[in-house]
DNA sequence: AATGAATGAGTATTCATTCAT
DNA sequence: CATGAATGAATACTCATTCAT
């Protein structure tokens, strides 16, 4: 007889929900990988049934896909739009900018999606495919002009770092994979990227 | 009526079954990874019934985990050996054995071992105890013992590699990882380990 | 300031909606069988939107019978008027209207909902009990009188027919099932009628 | 501490199971038609666990077909021997063993598949094939070649039965089928295809 | 009346693990 | 020791049905 409003049974929220989904997917891939993830645990966590799940999702396939996608792209377009237009020098450009997007990878999402590609990249050559043209290689190729350009301005010498920028980012990687792996070994990784940053230069600089 | 002792050749030793299995485990985990591993396959590709696998490990992570511990060790020991006992120059021994020994990882089972351990250490920490005590701290310890005594016959001068020897491994790391990942991109990962040790040599000598 | 009745070609008046739904249900339910059917792939040919399918049949069961019931009827009750009124001999009515007749019904919507009842009707007894009263026993019905008509005129003999009016549409069922079963394997259905009447007459004349 | 035997978990029968597994698949398919079926349900009957029936049969398809096909093809057979080796007038043999044979159809397990493949052969169209090469067609055939026997000695003369001998196998059809939908509606099937023969034959005399 | 987002029970299929032989 | 038939829990995916809008 009382007249509380029940609590509607659910909410109509067709804008959000594939945000909402993809953002719990992203959680349980991180923590138990592609084929331990359940689709399941996907949906109650983003607090929806299993079946709203695959109307925005086709198959658990295209979930991961699509998460896998969804990261990343921003931050490495505004890092290349940086390079481009900045006016530091480009020494202060590695220490500064440089040096702190670096630093800001071991422990972020992007680690993450790391992790996930080394872990199942293999099965899925497509997202590799993307995850190269879209990260990897842009991003090579950024630092590839930006050493090109600091030669031309007679700030850096041509050494084998202009062919294999892998050597800047390295310890980028190396640190990103220590964080998620061996948790509790604590690795001073702020550090690490610079000193090893403080190296590049030495070596680099004309 | 003496019974000729047929087919030895297809006589296994029971002491190498245990071998064979976690061999063809091996395989089936780095092509597939943990989850999407059958014990079936794994079964089949050693040749012996899947019952038998089940009377040598009591489960599939316990003979996940007695592959990942079967691979790895023995390498970083005769490493470990060759620098405490190594008459070279401390410069000698890095630009030769250390690089040497750091241009095979890509490529091979350890690297596999790693990808393995990115992928699902996570879920089983005793595996990464396991993998820390006897292989990354201990390489570790040793690159930081070597650079000490480098520091000691004033080969060396100390800078934050001394605290951080994993900027010494860390282009390794990456060569590993490209390998296995980016397996179309390729990447000369002798060169790219070789100027790496270019750059730190040039940054610790004294 | 008259607003202007825009689209009345779009303008479906709600009378019809339950007559386009069963229609395109009917097709579905053909193409599929009653399981296999998805109640969206009804609404998506009716053109509507799923919840009016379930707004005029409550569910898909009473989809089922409504369009099963919605086929058939009108035939048949068409065919038992000329019966009764017709002015043509016994033997004239049997060679043209009545053949006429049976050389319809493989590939009607009939010998459709025939396939329905064959596959289905086990489940649904109401349905059957609905098409006996209906179709079947009024068909038969009908056949009786029309032949013991025939008696009396002194135009038939007394056999085995009159009890068992079936022997007349067998070929006619089998035809039907034949069209939908063996699509590819051509059978003049036409001729098969016709001539199983050849011999039912020869039989049954007097 | 009772030495009474524990009931084993299970029996080992590898040559019976595939048949007790489509034994229980064939009851159910009756029962429910090829879509309602729930694996689950043949092996309940079966007396197995789900998995097992997966042994033997990759998919529930698989499992349908298999069951199919294990019906019908012996008595075919032997009756095409009968027909070919008799030593009976046509008109006995017809009289005889062919409407013996017609007559056991209906509410035979042939009546069965009979259903199900008016109701699904649609989508397995290698079923309808392997069907019609080995029953229908063959049936026909057989008829066919027993006619032109008849005509040869004299017995019968050359009618549309010839080219149409589903004129012969009409009423059992509709007798298989009408005992299958119309359970409670009784019908004498045997007296009804006996006297389709009698009308056959007064129609096919010479 | 009409929509289609949302639900959740239902089902085929897989696979680690057991155990009779 | 060795086998592989047998088990059953787990899981991706579907679809009839509901209900907020």
């Amino acid at each position: 007889m009382s007249a509380v409003p029940t609590e509607p049974r659910y909410q109509r929220r067709k804008e959000d929900r594939p945000k909402e989904i993809a953002e719990a997917a992203f959680e349980v891939f991180a923590e138990k990988g592609y084929a331990a993830a359940r689709v399941d645990e996907v949906a109650k966590r983003a607090g929806v049934s299993k079946g709203l799940t695959y109307l925005y999702f086709k198959t658990k396939e295209e979930l991961f896909k699509a998460v896998i996608r969804g990261v990343v792209v921003r931050r490495i377009d505004s890092l290349i739009d940086e390079v481009d237009s900045t006016e530091l020098t480009a020494e202060a450009f590695l220490r500064g900018p440089m040096v702190a997007f670096m630093q800001r990878i071991p422990g972020s999402r992007i680690s993450i999606v790391l992790r996930l590609l080394i872990a199942e990249g293999h099965r899925h050559p497509d997202l590799l495919e993307y995850y190269y043209e879209n990260v990897v290689g842009r991003g090579l190729a950024m630092l590839r002009r930006f050493l090109e350009r600091g030669i031309e301005t007679g700030e850096f010498r041509r050494t084998a770092v202009n062919d294999m920028p892998q050597l800047i980012v390295a310890p980028m990687l190396l640190s990103a994979i220590w964080k998620m792996v061996f948790v509790k070994r604590s690795l001073d990784t702020d550090r690490l990227i610079e000193a090893h940053m403080d190296m590049i230069l030495e070596h680099i600089k004309a």
